[in-house]
DNA sequence: TTGCAAATGCGAGGATTACTCATGTTTGTG
DNA sequence: CACAAACATGAGTAATCCTCGCATTTGCAA
């Protein structure tokens, strides 16, 4: 977010932080470091990713990769965060001029299509968010993102409710968000067409949810 | 489940598998590995878990732990397994005697807390299924796992539903259940009060679709 | 231009750790 | 008791992350 595309890494302990490019010789070189894990993390996996292949590929010797990454996890983590903002900037974007129930539904629609096209497309990205985060660090990335994400969802229902609870609005966007990702990673490792299904059948369930917020269950007894 | 607490790991590649234990003394020193496993897992996480700590803590040489277990996965593995055969027979319990709408309320919601209570007392559990799985093969065993218990799900819609679309029950069982597992992971990375917060939304959501299956969104368009 | 400090670049080597294997020991069994 | 199979051992191997001392380039002021 604020301008730091270089990052040290952190999982309780702090690994010494790294320096952030200044001349544009050096900014060259950490985008061909990134873009070279960016690759090899579609092609094998963030965990068979060797940090000696990046450099490799990247056309830099091993000693310059860890002269703007502190360890391994500071790429992911750097790739993640890109990641993030671009699609925090496309929700928010998406939702900002909801302002009526049909409104809502459209957008929310639209905006779970993107992001499942999105989970299906970026390698990359699929990987990072899909398991392969043995790091508490990302982890709390992602919940950051989650909570943002769901921010913007909470803001559109505190528009369209101004009587209901604002904690259970929060509470309740948090958690359609949260099962929405859910969703995508399930509907990823399964079969194409029954992923289709499970992201129908999502965006019933939030909708019904989203939209009838202040009633109680149906028909239930 | 069919006698195995042994197994060798895959990831695609098959590793070379290990004998199983066939003498008392060893069947002994077996436990006495996993419970070592078990334990520093819940100290420090199984990414920080070290071979030969696991060894040491269990009174056997690193050779030993390497007969009986094909790679540091296995380990986890076996854990793992462990836990989704203790809990699908606790789900499967629960479920199996429903028999109308409101007994499907009250089982479920009881499932959850269940569910939830053990999320939060095993630190074993809580950080193999959270998120610290880099790994193919344990992610199938979740998903095989999910795919189980929501089958248990399925079956009791499939009573109580007789006339519905068979396949659009398992697509919303299955994704029920992920959603609960969803909601279970974010609810302990949060703060205790909030996370119960969010356990009851999901319990409102989950069972306002549960019993409002064949029905349309309520008063929506 | 020149001098110099800071930034950048380099890669052999240190440190850690999962895992192997040759060898010795124990157990069950005819 | 003999003997094969199961079990136990731990020093050693291989793979990999990351460090560190030193060489080179860049920006800039004198």
């Amino acid at each position: 977010m604020e301008g730091s595309s270089v990052a040290g890494s952190q999982d309780g302990q702090i690994a010494s932080p790294r320096r952030a490019p200044s001349q544009q010789r050096s900014r060259e070189r950490v985008e061909r470091m990134l873009a070279a894990a960016s690759a090899l993390i579609a092609e094998q996996g963030s965990d068979a990713m060797r940090m000696g292949e990046v450099a490799e590929r990247a056309g830099v010797s091993i000693g310059s990769l860890y002269q703007f990454f502190a360890d391994k996890r500071a790429i992911i983590w750097a790739l993640a965060e890109r990641y993030t903002a671009e699609s925090q900037a496309c929700i928010a974007a998406a939702l900002a001029q909801v302002s009526d129930a049909e409104g809502l539904r459209r957008a929310f629609s639209e905006l779970v299509d993107i992001y499942y096209g999105l989970f299906l497309a970026e390698p990359v990205m699929r990987d990072i968010w899909s398991g392969t985060q043995a790091d508490k660090a990302l982890r709390e990335l992602e919940l950051a993102d989650s909570r943002a994400n769901a921010e913007f969802l909470t803001a559109v229902l505190k528009r369209l409710r101004p009587a209901a609870d604002p904690a259970t609005l929060e509470t309740t966007a948090l958690l359609i968000w949260q099962m929405g990702e859910a969703t995508m990673r399930l509907a990823i490792s399964v079969g194409r067409k029954e992923g289709d299904d499970l992201v129908a059948a999502y965006k019933r369930i939030a909708l019904r949810e989203l939209l009838d917020q202040q009633a109680g269950p149906c028909n239930v007894g």
